[in-house]
DNA sequence: CGCCAGGGCCTCA
DNA sequence: TGAGGCCATGGC
């Protein structure tokens, strides 16, 4: 972990936090993050993201979070259907089944073999969902438990991604690491607002801030000082 | 066909 | 503590 902060100046230079989720939210509106499985099918519902989970349903968005890594959501979701066919988006039947069929449904999301691994492993924990405990699981890292905190389980924390660096080190605030990038939204967005905050800058991330950005369109191309080359 | 996707682990300086 | 290799499918 580093010990830089973020400067006066270089906030100064650079675009407001709350400025750019207010343009996010106007652009693109509630993301219905995260999405979850009804009667067979993953939608994303406004709701979502204040309501009351269920047990299924924090155990589902969890193996969600360890399924998407370094995955096309799209993929993720063809594997949730799949093992939501078998009933195992339940810890007890993802501890107890056959580790070949866990890897075949879940092929479609990639990495299988490591990931039905993740799963088995994750599936046996049993004590209290903090940073720590998460962070101990095997296949569980930096993002993976800060999802599973705030989406899951509605912890005030803000969730780091890829989409979320290249976001930011665009905008001019440098190439920070995760602590950096996490600590400065938390700094300068209330806590209400960190699910919605990174449901939007997925879909930017997504449909604009690609890796080949679409700048012509951008809906917080004013906020930005990335200039495509 | 090549590139990329809502990371994390392991190894080796 | 950080860079690099590895894991793998499906959409475009």
């Amino acid at each position: 972990m580093s010990n830089r902060k973020i400067s006066k100046k270089e906030m100064q230079n650079t675009a407001s936090i709350k400025d750019v989720y207010t343009a996010l939210f106007n652009c693109f509106g509630p993301q219905g993050w995260w999405p979850l499985i009804k009667n067979g099918e993953v939608v994303h519902h406004a709701s979502f993201t204040s309501k009351e989970l269920t047990k299924k349903e924090q155990f589902e968005i969890s193996i969600g979070a360890i399924l998407t890594q370094n995955t096309n959501w799209k993929n993720v979701e063809k594997a949730l259907l799949n093992l939501d066919k078998l009933n195992a988006i339940n810890p007890k039947v993802i501890q107890n089944i056959n580790i070949n069929t866990l890897r075949k449904a879940i092929k479609p999301a990639g990495y299988y073999n490591q990931k039905a691994k993740k799963l088995k492993a994750f599936a046996g924990f049993k004590g209290k969902s903090t940073r720590t405990s998460l962070l101990s699981i095997w296949g569980i890292g930096l993002e993976t438990a800060d999802s599973i905190l705030c989406y899951a389980h509605s912890c005030p924390l803000f969730v780091v991604d890829t989409y979320t660096k290249r976001i930011f080190s665009r905008f001019g605030f440098g190439e920070l690491d995760y602590a950096q990038l996490q600590e400065l939204v938390q700094e300068n967005l209330n806590p209400e607002h960190y699910k919605e905050f990174h449901a939007l800058l997925v879909n930017l991330g997504k449909h604009y801030c690609k890796k080949d950005p679409e700048c012509e369109d951008c809906p917080v191309k004013k906020q930005c000082n990335y200039t495509k080359q």
